[in-house]
DNA sequence: GAGTGGTCTAGACCACTGT
DNA sequence: CAGTGGTCTAGACCACTCC
């Protein structure tokens, strides 16, 4: 005994896949499909309910539901890793030229807007496990949020922590108003003579906070992937963690790895 | 005017971050909420699909919903890929005794299931070009299924793709009945003079399909991380990609980036 | 103003779980 | 059997988009 509801939504994602319905399309109306299954309103919206959720059709208040269309716009990749260590040190003209960011977006300063807040904060439970730390170590905490000039709402939220200990001597590291830094962190670290040796990059996946799809301005059907990204310094000393959130539907993450010759 | 379903779900969702209600804990039932809120059941309905798609719940038919625990416990790295090509020459007797999987999970190959089969297909538009080659061309096309002995469903679904005309001196390797090589698809490789030089790990998260939320077990409310794996040998030719599909509430995929000193 | 999706009601009956 | 969530009906009214 098929469900009244999955009959109707299996007949639209067939008609999805199979292409009769293509990105961009518009769905037969919900009284069209009231009218055509014979269901009442509720289980015709249940049945969209279920597509939206699988992310294949995006619903439009008071002009249709429409055939979502893929899209992988940002990439981000770990060779930015070395690319940004370079730009530590390259002299101040060339640091201020560009941004890890536009690395990745392959765009110009004056395409991104960016937003930096910086708060001093001690370390809670899971930041402190996470960082080595004791719990109530004072951190200073950076949140960023970057978006495109075009657009409404940011690419990516990032909150950013530092051991205010490593860092205090440099009293501008603690200057929310010298954002953007030129050479980002990594120079910033730099000017207390931390040098970082590897990065690990920690990823998983979930579906987004009430909070982030607001932020982001995330439609229902999408996931986020949450980065975690870890800086060594020379001394294998944790000296910045940073926890990044994306939208998983207009992310690529890329990371190479070579491998030693046989 | 707020929703009088957003009103009950930013109610529940607020106990649950405020740690009233703990992971495990059972939600009040749809007939205390209709009753408590003075709605009407859809509506109570509606806000616990709400927190649902946060993946904050789950709904146990017949038994209640409860608040969700967070789990992640399959960690993926990167260390991997040098880890599979030093294996790949190691003795046969060495290559037996454990694979990439138990690699990563830390355990013995008795605790895991593996299945594997393989079919020849004629690459599609999509595969031929992320692969370099043309339409049409021969690939080989391996499906892997891997679970633990104790569960009922799979922790990863995976669909490799080989150039056929590259890997026919050896034919084993079309062979699924040899499955599970020693020593993996890299050992195999090695045996037709293929010696892998860098791997390209491609990373989006999305919504599961209905086949994937199905066999790989997901409650609604989750995400998938999709992961694909390009691997290019010492002529920086790409001879062979794997598409995997893991569950993003129970997976951590690590990438550690060395660094060059200065 | 016509057409669309969004919210909501007040029930009914079914399917699953545990005792 | 009692209690739980799952499905479904037949409507009502509201909010948004586009002409």
């Amino acid at each position: 005994m098929a469900k009244a509801y999955e009959k109707i939504a299996d007949e639209l994602r067939a008609q999805i896949r199979a292409g009769q319905l293509e990105p961009g399309d518009r769905l037969p109306s919900e009284a069209d499909l009231i009218k055509s299954s014979g269901r009442s309103g509720p289980t015709v919206q249940q049945a969209l309910r279920v597509l939206q959720a699988e992310g294949l059709i995006e619903k439009q208040h008071g002009r249709g539901t429409f055939v979502r269309r893929p899209r992988t716009l940002v990439q981000r990749t770990n060779m930015r890793h070395q690319w940004e260590k370079d730009r530590a040190r390259a002299p101040e003209q060339k640091r201020l030229e560009t941004g890890s960011t536009e690395h990745d977006t392959g765009l110009g300063v004056n395409d991104l807007v960016f937003h930096a807040a910086y708060r001093e904060i001690e370390a809670p439970k899971e930041i402190a496990a996470a960082m080595g730390v004791d719990e109530g170590t004072a951190l200073v905490e950076r949140t960023y949020r970057t978006r495109y000039n075009a657009e409404r709402n940011p690419f990516s939220l990032v909150t950013s922590h530092l051991i205010r200990d490593v860092v205090k001597g440099n009293p501008d590291l603690l200057d929310e108003t010298k954002e953007p830094w030129p050479g980002g962190t990594w120079n910033q670290l730099l000017t207390v003579g931390i040098e970082i040796d590897r990065i690990e990059d920690r990823v998983t996946a979930r579906p987004p906070t009430v909070e982030e799809a607001e932020e982001l301005g995330l439609p229902p059907g999408t996931s986020v992937l949450v980065l975690r990204k870890t800086s060594y310094d020379t001394d294998n000393r944790i000296v910045e963690m940073s926890d990044v959130t994306l939208p998983g539907d207009r992310t690529e993450m890329l990371f190479t790895t070579h491998l030693e010759r046989w």
